[in-house]
DNA sequence: TTACGTGCAAACGTTTTGCACAAAC
DNA sequence: GTTTGTGCAAAACGTTTGCACGTAA
């Protein structure tokens, strides 16, 4: 894996960030800085950090792939107002199924909350969802 | 929301089936019974249905949206070798995020255990992956 | 110097849209 | 008769690929 220009930029960008982000939300994130970066090399890159195991992949709320710099096992809670996405940590019980599935032997989890955010609470005191 | 042929066709096609299609999966289905349904109209009313909540939407494994009939709250288990998916019931205890997100209002989760399906374990003895 | 990466353009598969026609109410 | 849905063709969208050129090692 060489050392290059475009992987620098990404690793940087990576570096100073801590959000989820869609390929076409980073290269936007290039463009407005006025250094885009080609479309294809971007995709390249972000395939090959995400088998290097450098960035993590997440599914976004439409089905979209993410790509995110929190490398640690996390969850992620989202809210149903707002649709912003953070970080949480969450002490997980013991997840062995009971009835179908006790037979398989369960290596992990991806867990996502949904809820609504403090400033949502505030916003819409009433559910409008 | 009218009674009309291509809705009575997918809905008997939800009302026979269990597992979880891509819109693909279903237009083939449907090819191979010899009466194909036009891809818009599929997407059309996939999209109502879930609209309407008569239908679910899972996101696969490779992030691809699919639609599942079973409408009863439910996690899902994957396995990481031959990627089969079934659902299946978890007693999620208190999901209150601690610490950060402890503020948030949890309405919901969304839970996918990955895991060796006893066939993969009896045909893998050694973790290959 | 040679293997690897870049970055343009083109191809690709999936999903959505415009629209004239048909069917349901 | 009016509204809604159908289904074709075309567009749009996000992503991948082929390939000649550039660059790191």
């Amino acid at each position: 894996m060489r050392t290059t220009q475009p992987r620098l930029r990404l690793l940087h960008f990576f570096s100073r960030t801590d959000g989820h982000f869609t390929p076409e939300e980073i290269a936007e994130r290039f463009r407005l800085a006025g250094e885009p970066i080609p479309i294809a090399t971007l995709y390249q890159n972000l395939r090959v950090f995400s088998d290097h195991g450098l960035i993590g992949e997440v599914i976004g709320h439409g089905g979209e792939l993410r790509y995110d710099a929190n490398l640690t096992p996390h969850s992620h809670l989202r809210c149903n107002r707002c649709g912003v996405l953070m970080d949480v940590m969450l002490s997980l019980p013991d997840l062995q199924p009971l009835g179908p599935g006790q037979d398989w032997q369960i290596t992990g989890a991806r867990v996502e909350l949904q809820g609504i955010c403090p400033a949502c609470q505030e916003a819409f005191p009433i559910p409008v969802l």
